[in-house]
DNA sequence: ATATAATATAAACACATTTGCATGTTCCCG
DNA sequence: CGGGAACATGCAAATGTGTTTATATTATAT
């Protein structure tokens, strides 16, 4: 009475009122909040939500070793974030469309603890 | 010119038409998707976002141990995001107000990756 | 008081994430 | 072709996380 396979939506072509997360929706979830739970990713979402930047402006801006830098723009292009297009001897990176910027200026609204 | 102390909104008074985040807003903002980023205690979120619920209850609901559940509870308390009232010899948990469960429903939203 | 159900906490261990440092790659320029 | 700039990748050390197993708490019922 728990386990509801993939679910809800597929099927009969159905409307779906209300989706109901199936187990794996959980691990996507958590996957996408974990590329973002660190506050130099968050950072860099953050930059490139004002245009696009190269790896060496990343790492002026951020005060952060180059090795560092690429790594975190790495995972957040594993994870389908942002994306990358060579430049002349540049490498530009810059966001995807996608909740993730959402996600980001949500957890960044001021602690208002309320 | 990279330093901006605490900053924004503080100060004579002003309005802040728009925050620019400061240090330590992004490890505050990564502290709170950290606490989020884990499948069970996305589930737990889930779970509390229709009425409160005991330990025992959610450790039938979501497979996990005991310990392992408490656990989890305990992060998502310390991080703000739940609370716990002791009721005879249960203790019920439920959801506190905030942008935690917003953050989640966001991040559950199917991958429409367009 | 005792026994028991429901939770919390602690210690130990496996596994994942970060970071620093060294070393490749790729591209532009002369 | 050789050199340098901008990036990427590899790896080991240091940390952080999650799960298990055992053991405390706290409250209820007898």
């Amino acid at each position: 009475m728990s386990a509801e396979k993939g679910s809800t939506g597929r099927g009969d072509g159905r409307v779906t009122p209300r989706r109901i997360p199936a187990d794996a929706d959980f691990d996507i979830a958590s996957e996408l909040l974990k590329t973002l739970a660190h506050p130099v990713r968050l950072r860099i979402i953050e930059l490139l939500s004002s245009g696009e930047l190269c790896v060496k402006r990343l790492e002026e801006l951020l005060g952060v070793s180059q090795p560092s830098v690429s790594q975190h723009l790495r995972r957040l292009k594993y994870g389908g974030l942002i994306e990358s297009e060579r430049r002349g001897h540049l490498v530009c990176y810059r966001l995807m469309e996608g909740r993730a910027v959402e996600i980001a200026q949500l957890a960044l609204k001021r602690s208002e603890t309320k």
